[in-house]
DNA sequence: CCTACCGATCGGTAGG
DNA sequence: CCTACCGATCGGTAGG
């Protein structure tokens, strides 16, 4: 039945998708291998084209399927009723618990953007540009007096360097938990907010 | 003359060290190849090769003259008579201007270390532990009250975020310059370590 | 007898 | 879903 088919087809795809992004993660995007993917599958070369028809196309699903769940975040996010500080604080621990619950995706995200076509990556560039976005505005509604847009900028970007970076260093069986970091980066930037 | 040609040696692996260092952050370590490298030098591959050993050993030698200049920041910065606060905005300065100064050299220290001989690895992360290990007694004598060793951690690691993220986004043509940046990154963090 | 350096090619492996 | 392959290019080395 097609039906039957199309959900295994999906799944598998799945699959293949999820190693594909502990490797690229692991070894980079270059130094990973079709083969290595294949083999991680447990499954052959030719099995990976039939399902994908290029390696960049791997990275696009890789990349697009984890910033879609991030501007799924940013979309609930913007629905709460709270105060612009509050839901700054929010956004941080919920976008640090999705880097967290898909580090591979994260770091391949964050790093291997260049390996995409032209295309491609605008599409990605686009969704990262609507977080940057959202974030600006939170800040800006969260500011106690108006901010330019250039210092908002840079806060912002300040605020993702400090998220971005803990894929280096943090530790979840550290004794600093998660939420704590999160708290931290977001309170920083608000309280820098207060004296530009 | 020997004394001549060794000279002119150290002059051609500095132009081979440089060159290389621009391919590494611009395709990846896996993604430029050693004729790419001999191509930017206007040589043969195998002139490359008469230079250094492998392309691992390239590698090092940009990432180990690079931490060098780092490390050679911080010894500097330590002899300064100044208040620990002043002497982390001084370092937060001095570390930008050293990462704007050598963007190349600086994106291939964050990001190609795992390409490295697990020797010559350790040999660049226990610079870089040095390097964090004296923010860190910084900001320690800087803080109001004790602060514990892992908040001290986290502190400083969300400060080399700020800071090490900056490649992927800041213009030194904008409207915020290098300083102020550093300024920021550095005023933040002593902000929060008093409300720790 | 050395160094500096070349054009050509090695054995293997990449993506497809 | 596999084996058998390709054009090209990889890091590294040969003779001179």
């Amino acid at each position: 039945m097609a039906r039957q088919q199309a959900a295994d087809y999906e799944q598998k795809r799945e699959i293949i998708t999820k190693q594909a992004a502990d490797l690229f993660a692991a070894k980079g995007f270059d130094g990973a291998s079709i083969s290595d993917i294949a083999a991680a599958c447990n499954t052959s070369k030719s099995l990976i084209y039939h399902y994908y028809p290029s390696k960049e196309a791997i990275l696009f699903d890789v990349m697009n399927g984890h910033i879609d769940l991030l501007t799924a975040i940013v979309d609930e996010v913007s629905t709460r009723n709270s105060p612009p500080d509050a839901l700054f604080r929010e956004l941080a621990r919920e976008l640090m618990q999705r880097y967290m619950g898909a580090a591979s995706h994260q770091k391949v995200l964050l790093y291997e953007l260049d390996n995409l076509p032209a295309d491609e990556r605008l599409e990605i560039v686009r969704k990262q540009r609507k977080i940057i976005a959202f974030t600006e505005s939170l800040l800006a509604a969260a500011a106690p007096a108006p901010v330019d847009a250039a210092q908002l900028r840079v806060r912002a970007m300040l605020f993702f360097g400090m998220l971005n970076w803990t894929h280096t260093w943090f530790n979840p069986a550290g004794p600093v938990n998660r939420d704590a970091i999160a708290d931290m980066a977001a309170q920083t930037t608000l309280d820098a907010l207060k004296s530009d």
